[in-house]
DNA sequence: ACGGATGCTGCGAAATCCGCACGCTCCGCG
DNA sequence: CGCGGAGCGTGCGGATTTCGCAGCATCCGT
């Protein structure tokens, strides 16, 4: 119930005017937020007067902007870890074809715990979903049994994770 | 040069007994630095007393777990964004079929900036790339100048993001 | 010109972070 | 068996950071 922050942009009635929303409610972001989230993409935990020195803002300032990037949703400071060590072992990215409405089938697998992420995409998929589970059985149980019941589903293929080579959450930041 | 965490594991050689490894050089982690990062994922900056408090632990143990977890790669303290806000308006995952030896194409594939996500699979594809980039143009030239330039990359396909459905970090809160 | 909203600053109080000394337990070893 | 070191936890001050708030400047819309 948290971390869940793509795809609910603006539902707050009163962030009408607010930054001069580009196209579709998304809040723009001037040079200095910009730059708070670079220095928060390096280190998460990095004290709100570094950040300020960084950027040329106040320690207060910054509070705020930070406060405010978290409350529109723009970004989230946590901690990420690598599946693998805390006893994640098989991991899958699956594509997913389907008959009738994507959009429902997507908000079905997005509730499913397994599915950490997932994705509507143009090309020989529909969906896009990656798949955390803690071994074969239950990988399997998740594709072959979880996904495939939703209705709408009509096929899935799935690539099994072999080698994770690179992990980076550093956008904004070229 | 931060947050690619990923298989770096253990390349330090006094690491030697440390928290009994299981197979892998993957440090084994009990159920209470499991708790730690609980916490942290629900927020990176929840203090190390209150952390204490919901684990049993005092301020100064958990202090001392967080930055082992951290020096170890187990867990990164980082922002994470939603790339539309930031600017980067095109996303694809592209599949790659490779002649050859496929980890070196993964490693070449991980030094583009570009590409956000790198990981070697079973399946159709050898390898599966997330990438993000700001316009068509620049999606476009990624996808097929800088990839497919790569030496031993046979093909690829690309599946373009139409909407981001979901995305969790809460890997070890089921 | 006037409110009202927004955003930044400065400041004191409270809370947090940090280093360090100390104690405990668990081995390996002479 | 006793010693010593490593690993891990606690408690404790002092430095640092966070937090709330008042004040001020700017930017609109009316």
């Amino acid at each position: 119930m948290h971390s869940e922050f793509v795809a609910s942009r603006s539902a707050d009635p009163k962030d009408s005017r607010d930054a001069r929303e580009s196209r579709h409610g998304t809040p723009h972001l001037d040079a200095v937020s910009l730059a708070i989230i670079e220095q928060l993409q390096e280190d998460g935990r990095r004290p709100y007067a570094a950040i300020g020195k960084a950027v040329g803002l106040s320690e207060a300032a910054v509070r705020q902007r930070v406060q405010k990037l978290l409350d529109q949703g723009v970004m989230q400071i946590v901690a990420v870890t690598d599946p693998l060590t805390v006893g994640f072992r098989r991991q899958a990215m699956v594509g997913v074809n389907v008959e009738g409405d994507v959009e429902s089938v997507a908000d079905a697998l997005a509730g499913m715990d397994e599915c950490e992420y997932v994705v509507m995409t143009a090309g020989s998929f529909d969906l896009m979903v990656e798949i955390v589970c803690e071994d074969d059985d239950h990988l399997l149980e998740v594709i072959n049994k979880r996904i495939r019941a939703v209705p709408g589903v009509r096929s899935t293929e799935s690539f099994v994770y072999l080698k994770l080579k690179k992990q980076t959450y550093m956008w904004g930041t070229r």
